[in-house]
RNA sequence: GUGCCCGUAGCUCAAUUGGAUAGAGCACCAGCCUUCUAAGCUGGGGGUUACAGGUUCGAUCCCUGUCGGGCACGCCA
């Protein structure tokens, strides 16, 4: 059997209410013939508002079009019965049979059931985290880490051409104040000791890697520190540097003073701290397919294409010593910088040629998610995007909102300036990967995220990534005491299968690819963490009512299909959102 | 001050993007282990969807205003 056998109820009846529709009037091509799940038994289990919507057009009393639609509806072999209901609901029922025959499809498909070929193949890039390379990964990246990796994983199921990049932003200001706070660690080593800028970055990791140096090669960086407080007050010798004058001004020192050796720091300080990330994030089960250097772009000369477009498109003036982007002309609230007077190019000019690249790339749709905080560049990049006569709304911007921890009830501190922070590495050594990956997506990632780290912990009722993965250790115990071959199942009879909690359970099952769908629609991967919490819920009722070990042969295979079935849907459902699905707990 | 996002049960959050009687989990109360894992289940109370208008067959959702909260407003990244 192959996947597109499966059949997709929503699109089959919205396909018969096309034709039937088709046959009362011309449907108007924007008109979307949508159905959607019922909430009560009583209303069936799909029901569809196109008699309400086509009312006015025809001018006739819902109800009555209703009627006319059913009337005029070709024949599914699926369908128990339709009704008209309400104010004119259009009320569908499977047939038991047909939810019983879905188990089949579970079974045959494995792993791949829940996948479709809605994305119909077409490209689609996902870029996230896309942290500063001068330090630890923190809990903020966490939240985007674990929703964009869940978000390509739903993306693929669903049929998307799927593509995971880290933009590394290893050209800015940013990399050379870690450069110049490695040195001066490392001159700390040789015992030359300057006071340590209270703007640069402060952590132990900094330490760690000016021994690194310090241990392969002693001396060989130390050169003439006595320069390094040129052009600076008198005051520098003393008390610590606080400004960014200052700072760049002991940047520009260090970079005269090292010349050449300054890029071997550079580079060493940025491959050790993008490899501790990689690692981090490995550890995490994040990976991604692209790494790209933002250096890259002023390598091969991108910036300054991109630039030179927009000035010849006439979208650049010049004023006072800088160039300026008129983004007022695209919805943006002021004009911004490209390149500063001293002839550097802002961050933004790189994250112009940056989105042209990816659109030269000929994904169909890209996708950013970025914490909230940098909502204010929404505008501007798409205004960027539309001056390159872009189509900007093939770029989608997801905005995560902050996690804020919690322990004993009290917010736990996020981030200081002292380099005292939580990072993702003691997050994921305190609650676990699983715990960690589950709650980040729990919420909606637009919505702020209180995350408990005491319930996040406890192995208890609470805990909805334990409530779901013993719901599926409970159907491998039951499966191991059976001890038979479960390939046998698929052949079951399913008729058995009867019951109120049974149909709904089945019902629930058949709704997988569908949570998969509008997950990838709605690029929302926290509704596949609500289906799976739902479905182990009715699972965990249905245990307790029900024994599935019996002696009649075909009931037993029948309920083993079942939760067999429900396993396999926890599993993939899990593996989606990067959590494991254990068979013993 | 200006712009964007948000306001749903005591708490944390959903609600198929305009559909039917707004749903879960905590917490609270009362029950269920001699039986496939009690990390579980069953039942119960709890709401003027911040407030006031508007749009229509129909609004938590769309529009306007008010109140309250968050974020952003650099030739930083």
């Amino acid at each position: 059997m192959n996947l597109s056998a499966v059949p997709h109820f929503k699109t089959h009846f919205a396909e018969l209410f096309h034709v039937a529709a088709s046959n009362i009037t011309s449907l108007d091509a924007a008109m979307r013939i949508e159905l959607s799940r019922t909430k009560q038994a009583s209303h069936g289990d799909y029901s569809c508002n196109l008699a309400m919507q086509l009312a006015k057009q025809l001018g006739k009393n819902p109800r009555e079009v209703a009627q006319l639609l059913i009337d005029k509806m070709p024949v599914s072999p699926y369908v128990e019965k339709i009704e008209v209901a309400g104010a004119g609901f259009i009320n569908l029922f499977l047939k038991n049979s047909t939810k019983q025959q879905h188990l089949h499809y579970v079974l045959q498909s494995k792993d791949a059931f829940g996948s479709s070929n809605f994305g119909q193949g077409k490209k689609i890039q996902v870029e996230f985290v896309s942290a500063n390379p001068t330090g630890p990964l923190h809990v903020g990246h966490g939240r985007g880490a674990a929703i964009g990796a869940s978000l390509a994983n739903i993306l693929k199921a669903a049929g998307f051409d799927v593509s995971r990049e880290f933009y590394v932003n290893d050209a800015g200001r940013q990399m050379d104040i870690l450069t110049l706070s490695t040195w001066l660690r490392y001159l700390e080593l040789n015992d030359i000791h300057i006071a340590f800028p209270a703007n640069a970055y402060q952590g132990d990791y900094v330490k760690a890697m000016a021994k690194l140096i310090h241990q392969a090669h002693a001396q060989r960086y130390v050169h003439q520190p006595d320069l390094l407080l040129d052009g600076l007050p008198a005051i520098a010798r003393e008390t610590s540097v606080d400004t960014d004058e200052q700072l760049d001004q002991l940047i520009a020192n260090t970079k005269k003073i090292l010349g050449q050796d300054y890029a071997y720091i550079h580079n060493f300080v940025l491959t050790e701290q993008l490899g501790d990330c990689r690692n981090d994030l490995m550890e995490f089960g994040v990976e991604f397919d692209v790494w790209f250097s933002e250096q890259s772009l002023y390598d091969n000369g991108l910036v300054a294409h991109a630039i030179e477009l927009l000035e010849k498109k006439h979208h650049l003036y010049h004023q006072d010593g800088a160039t300026w982007f008129r983004s007022t002309d695209f919805g943006d609230e002021k004009d911004r910088v490209v390149q500063r007077e001293n002839g550097q190019f802002t961050y933004f000019a790189s994250d112009i040629a940056y989105h042209l690249n990816k659109f030269e790339r000929g994904f169909d749709q890209v996708i950013n998610i970025w914490g909230a905080d940098h909502h204010g560049y929404i505008a501007r990049v798409k205004g960027a995007l539309r001056a390159l006569e872009l189509d900007p709304t093939k770029l989608e911007i997801a905005l995560v909102q902050f996690a804020v921890l919690y322990r004993n009830g009290k917010k736990a501190s996020m981030s200081t300036r002292s380099g005292e922070f939580v990072t993702l590495r003691e997050l994921r050594q305190e609650v676990g990967k699983d715990a960690a990956r589950f709650f980040y997506v729990m919420r909606k990632s637009d919505q702020h995220l209180d995350f408990d780290l005491d319930l996040a912990k406890s192995q208890s009722t609470d805990n909805p990534v334990y409530y779901v993965q013993y719901a599926h250790a409970r159907v491998c115990s039951v499966l191991a005491q059976w001890d038979g071959d479960i390939d046998d199942l698929k052949d079951a009879d399913m008729n058995a299968l009867s019951s109120p909690t049974e149909l709904a359970l089945l019902q629930r099952i058949i709704d997988f690819p569908d949570a998969i769908e509008a997950a990838a629609k709605e690029y929302s991967p926290h509704l596949i963490a609500f289906y799976l919490r739902e479905l182990a819920s009715e699972f965990h009722s249905y245990y307790n009512s029900t024994r599935f070990l019996v002696p009649d042969i075909s009931l037993l295979h029948a309920r083993l299909a079942l939760v067999a079935s429900i396993r396999q849907i926890l599993n993939n459902g899990l593996r989606l959102l990067g959590v494991s699905a254990p068979e013993k707990m």
